[in-house]
RNA sequence: GGUCCCGUGACCGAGAGGCUAGGUAGUGGUCUGCAAAACCAUGUACAGCGGUUCGAAUCCGCUCGGGACCUCCA
């Protein structure tokens, strides 16, 4: 098995990692709020687990990858006093709350299915656990480490820390700072300490999600779910939780506090956390309004974009950044990923019909070692905290080799048939396996094209240039170009 | 206000004490009916000012600029 070090976030260190048992692999990573649809910076996220996802896979190991749908207990606004998200924008279209988390699950399915994402291994939601969840608020009050009030459930934070926990560990908060800080909010007088999380919420009658517990009709408190539904299908103590920066505090931190009084263990190993989508310099959130939306992401609809932008080029693009960095997105910077990425599509379509011929050439040496160095470099960058922009580089240098061999400016044999081989096969392995990208399908059917080709090549061994431009202007229009190289004549994408 | 992060060439973006990151754009070349593509060559970049060091984009300090979290957010 290949190294992998990971950043973790509760140490601030790059750690080698090492599974709780060896060759497995527990991931747990928030997913979405279903109340509204996913933007890009969401996307991210996602993204940078997919990638780590196919990655773990690729060096050999078995992963159980669960992304849960949160379809209730979000709250709008400050802390634990706001309406419920989805509740919200139910009684605001008149839906039954089931209609808007379906909508907006179905909606984030279909866009991460657009960018090539792998689906999770368990799915599961919040209000499908609603019995684990009343089980941890009982088992938490029998602990003493929450209490009840007027129908509502808190964790008691003090508690908590007196017991040995350490509230804050995770984000860099000491926990005299944060009470003093804390701003004062109405209603909070049902809190013990204003630092106290609620871990079940009571619901007034005219709350639309409700259900029967041992303090009446109410829901759970967000921070709650990702807990059991991790440690259910994960266990007490899992190897890999990740999701945004923005996740951290205090979300993340919760987490730690209920697991880890629930079970006596620590419950996540290593902590990830993925920075954000910025747009001129400046968060991509919901809340700031300057969110891009998929769809106008690919319909070129949004007045910061002259252009529309494919899935893939998007991903792309996401890739070639490393997942701790901000990202900022604008028009020339995907521009350039769009011509980056095409290339490299280009070279994908061509690696697969390279064949090895033997011939007297001798070995370049300097050549032959500077594809298995790349292709090593591939495996180390990714190992090296997900290091996508610095595998793509390498990838670049594979492809260089592969449009070299095409064009007949080197002989496959020069690289001798092993590294070659290596090249072809590892080229569509980390193309299409690793980074998840993949042939984005116009509908053109290649025999037709290469009839075309056929009838181009009979017009230009007549000397018909004017009809060579035609077909040229025909490939054009639907965004191929011809090849018209000394030792054939092929098709690419056009870049 | 508290905690933390960032500022890299025209643009995007890796790296994190000595070793050409990469991509896009530009320029020159090889090739070509012409193109395109491909390949080759080409840029003395690390916000500013000091300091540590044989050596700093990388470490330390200050200044300027930007951002995140502290409240829902991936």
């Amino acid at each position: 098995m290949r190294e992998l070090k990971i950043f973790n976030t509760l140490t601030r260190k790059k750690e080698v990692f090492e599974p709780v048992t060896e060759g497995y692999v527990g991931m747990y990573v928030c997913g979405p709020t279903v109340y509204s649809n996913a933007h890009l910076g969401n996307v991210r996220t996602f993204l940078t687990f997919d990638v780590l996802f196919r990655y773990l896979r690729t060096i050999g190991y078995k992963v159980r990858y669960v992304r849960n749908i949160t379809d209730v207990g979000h709250l709008v606004g400050d802390g634990d006093e706001g309406e419920d998200k989805i509740g919200k924008i139910a009684k605001l279209e008149k839906l039954e709350p089931m209609e808007v988390v379906q909508r907006y699950t179905n909606d984030f399915h279909q866009v991460l299915e657009q960018f090539n994402f792998l689906p999770p291994s368990v799915e599961p939601t919040a209000t499908g656990h609603m019995i684990e969840q009343i089980e941890a608020v009982k088992d938490l009050i029998e602990k003493g480490l929450a209490y009840e009030s007027k129908g509502s459930v808190y964790f008691d934070i003090e508690k908590y820390n007196e017991k040995g926990g350490s509230y804050g560990k995770l984000s860099g908060r000491i926990l005299e700072d944060l009470l003093n800080e804390t701003r004062e909010l109405d209603g909070q007088s049902e809190k013990r300490n204003p630092l106290d999380f609620a871990i079940w919420k009571n619901a007034s009658p005219e709350h639309i999600m409700q259900w029967p517990s041992p303090w009446g009709m109410g829901f759970p408190g967000w921070h709650l779910e990702c807990t059991c539904m991790s440690t259910k299908y994960l266990g007490d103590q899992f190897d890999i939780h990740g999701g945004g920066m923005d996740l951290k505090f205090p979300h993340h931190e919760c987490e730690i506090a209920q697991g880890s009084s629930l079970t006596g263990k620590d419950p996540v190993r290593y902590w990830m956390h993925t920075n954000m989508l910025t747009v001129n310099g400046q968060k991509m959130s919901k809340s700031l309004g300057n969110s891009f939306l998929p769809a106008q992401l690919f319909a070129g609809d949004h007045e910061l974009l002259d252009q529309p932008y494919s899935p893939m080029t998007v991903r792309f693009f996401m890739l070639q950044s490393q997942y701790r960095s901000t990202l900022d997105f604008s028009n020339d910077a995907l521009k350039g990923s769009q011509k980056a990425f095409r290339r490299l599509l280009n070279g994908l379509r061509i690696v697969k019909t390279l064949e090895f011929v033997s011939s007297e050439t001798e070995i370049e040496e300097k050549k032959k070692t500077d594809v298995v160095k790349a292709i090593e470099g591939f495996y180390d960058a990714l190992g090296d905290d997900l290091n996508t922009a610095v595998g793509i580089a390498h990838l670049f240098t594979m492809l260089k080799y592969i449009n070299m061999i095409y064009m007949n400016q080197l002989p496959a044999a020069a690289l001798g048939e092993t590294t070659f081989n290596a090249l072809k096969e590892k080229y569509v392995l980390f193309f299409e396996d690793v980074l998840g990208l993949q042939e984005e399908q116009n509908g053109s059917d290649v025999a037709v094209l290469n009839g075309m080709l056929e009838i181009y090549k009979e017009y230009k061994a007549n000397r018909q240039f004017d009809k060579i431009d035609q077909i040229r202007a025909y490939f054009k229009d639907n965004g191929m170009v011809i090849k018209d190289l000394k030792h054939r004549i092929d098709w690419a994408w056009e870049e």
